[in-house]
DNA sequence: TAATATTATCTCAATTTCAAAATTATTATA
DNA sequence: TATAATAATTTTGAAATTGAGATAATATTA
């Protein structure tokens, strides 16, 4: 029956959103226990892991409105975590650049970050987690594309 | 090798909040064509489905602050949405209750969303939503009592 | 080359959210 | 019945997010 397979989607839609929001909130509170909030962490992260980046892509893949990513990054700067670089091959461009003084609140925090969402993973299996893995990529994948 | 296992961790906590995101950005669209935002929606939604409630028992059940809940009702009051009820035991506590016109707000735009989120999630069979929906269950259930 | 379109960032006003304090009502206790 | 403790909602003010332009640089094309 059609409307069977209808329920059952909007089941897992409620199961995702509950999952996410649950755990979310646990490892939110962790982050703002150490004076930034999770969008800033976000950004942060990105460019501890993931080096330099134009504002703009910082965008794309913290999902964030162009408007929005100045106000982060002046944050960020304010707090001494990331510098502004000017980029030479185009003038309109501004990388993001994390700060020594990022990088060793990056390199404090991970681990206690790390642990904590590992915890909180606890009640799968490392079995259960690959398959939770594969679906989910398999799920959110192509629903990014739509 | 326990740093593998963590990682593993890690790897889920990204995959995760990528699907839940990707499919979420989606749905809010449908939402707020329609005139409301997501937490008005859900609140709505809530009542529609649920019944009358509590002002505090929505926050709790839609993860949101007490303040932010005084705010959505009175937009959603506003807009003729819902109305509330003075509790004839506990003078403390407020109904929030849908209106005729909410309901059929609600009737009219739920088969879209429902349908709009089926489409989001067809890259899974139904075996496989029901294994996402076994395992996030698993998975969002300890973690919302940590 | 000049005009036009596109792109990246920023500014600003409006919206939404939260946290803390204030208000009002109920319950427990002495 | 006072009094204190607890509870539900609202108010207030600040922080975060967005979307719509504004600005400036680059790319395209006629």
């Amino acid at each position: 029956m059609e409307n069977e397979s209808v329920a059952k989607s909007l089941k897992l839609f409620i199961v995702l959103s509950r999952a996410y929001k649950a755990i979310n909130e646990h490892v939110n509170k962790v982050i703002q226990a150490n004076g930034l909030n999770p969008t800033e962490f976000a950004v942060l992260e990105l460019l501890y892991h993931k080096g330099d980046q134009p504002m703009q892509q910082i965008g794309g893949k913290i999902l964030l409105a162009s408007g929005s990513i100045t106000y982060v990054v002046d944050k960020l700067e304010q707090k001494g975590m990331l510098k502004r670089i000017a980029c030479p091959n185009d003038r309109r461009v501004t990388y993001a650049q994390i700060t020594d003084e990022g990088k060793s609140f990056i390199q404090e925090i991970f681990p206690e970050h790390a642990r904590q969402i590992h915890d909180l993973m606890s009640s799968l299996s490392d079995t259960e987690k690959d398959e939770a893995i594969h679906l989910l990529k398999k799920l959110g994948l192509p629903a990014g594309k739509f």
